[in-house]
DNA sequence: ATAACATGATAGTAATACTATTATATTTGC
DNA sequence: GCAAATATAATAGTATTACTATCATGTTAT
């Protein structure tokens, strides 16, 4: 997919960082390696110091990037919400049918990201993971209010109102498109999170996904 | 419904406290206070320090009966979940009709805890606000599989499953009773969540409750 | 009256989450 | 080719966090 618009770019809240890291060199290492770095570690673990030693620089460099580990976050999330609403526009924008349309939307936003698509330094696959594990902490804060008034959550925001524009199309009486969707995009995550933690609370593992779920979810809501 | 049991206990798991806090009055006072702090201050910004502070007591007595802010908010999401189950099973324990008897369900585990019953020292209504904000970051952690193995989040996985039950019960062909009511329970507090900082991401608000929503939900899926 | 136990007070440690300053290296503009 | 601007590195320093350890004091049970 990538190869069709080499020169796309995810356009994250420019107040989420303090230099644009696309910008340097420097810049795309803080984020290629954060993300695995996130990953090994957790979140609550990671630390700019860490990584810093990780990419063999300085921790008060990464801090002329990011002005802490919450905002790092909040960038990479928001890209990744970013790149899965570039991945739904493209791949639903010619289907013609509503169900289609929707269902393919939802095989998108609920399968897990298998391969890196070397879209760019970001690698996606391990990204998919971190937003599993971490995301809801990315808004679960006292500041939250704030944040979503400086626009931050912006394009996740924008992702279920299309989510939810497409579930009125299929059926324009049901009375909650907007909570279907806000569910749809929360529960695939925590159905994955079960999956790999808690598989006795979901029938979601090996042999059904999380996709064939909500599919059938959906399906059933809207009938 | 505390009259009916006054000297009912909620079981919480004996690995999540150092010392029972239900043992002594410095116990209480720091589960009591302790919940009105984290609510205040968000559970990142909550230390210790600051508990002994507000209770007038010392921050090396507080780890004697909690090993680190971790196991307390362990601690306190496992009685919430208990007090659920105790209402859950209390209340649809003599319904005869599957249906009737889930939807009394969803009711319980949807609605907004409304008023504190004065079970105990612990106030319910904060409790519950807690949970919502804090409850995933319980088990988004690194640790998460050796505490499971401890059978920290027991209660909350037998919560599950007897949703899972009723689920089974009004219609034994539904392919995915598991996921639904783990959807259910976690969906619930989303919703809650989202009415509160992302009212435009969900019908759910002052005019539409998370409990209508989600017996819409099942109702649809299970007929 | 004494032992056991609970709590308080104080001190100390390594790590975290930064900020500030200065030095050095690289790039760019003229 | 040189100066200026910019990027990064190195070092140091601060307040806070998340504890642990020790000792003192007060309270209760026998």
């Amino acid at each position: 997919m990538h190869r069709l618009f080499p020169s796309l770019r995810i356009d994250v809240h420019s107040g989420l960082y303090v230099k644009d890291p696309e910008s340097s060199d420097l810049g795309k290492r803080i984020v290629s390696e954060g993300i695995l770095l996130i990953h090994e570690l957790g979140f609550e673990s990671f630390t700019f110091k860490k990584l810093g030693l990780k990419i063999g620089s300085n921790e008060s460099s990464l801090y002329r990037y990011f002005e802490n580990k919450h905002k790092f976050l909040l960038y990479l999330t928001s890209w990744y919400w970013g790149w899965m609403e570039y991945k739904l526009v493209f791949t639903t924008h010619s289907l013609p049918d509503p169900m289609e349309k929707l269902s393919t939307a939802i095989q998108i936003l609920t399968a897990t990201t298998e391969e890196d698509g070397a879209f760019t330094h970001v690698n996606e696959v391990v990204l998919n993971k971190i937003v599993i594990n971490e995301f809801s902490k990315s808004y679960l804060t006292k500041e939250v209010d704030e944040e979503n008034r400086n626009g931050y959550f912006g394009i996740y925001k924008r992702l279920v109102s299309r989510i939810s524009e497409m579930i009125q199309q299929v059926n324009p009486d049901y009375q909650y498109p907007g909570a279907l969707a806000s569910t749809l995009l929360e529960g695939a995550l925590h159905q994955h999170y079960l999956k790999e933690h808690f598989p006795q609370l979901t029938e979601c593992g090996s042999s059904t996904s999380p996709s064939e779920y909500f599919l059938d979810l959906i399906q059933r809501s809207l009938s």
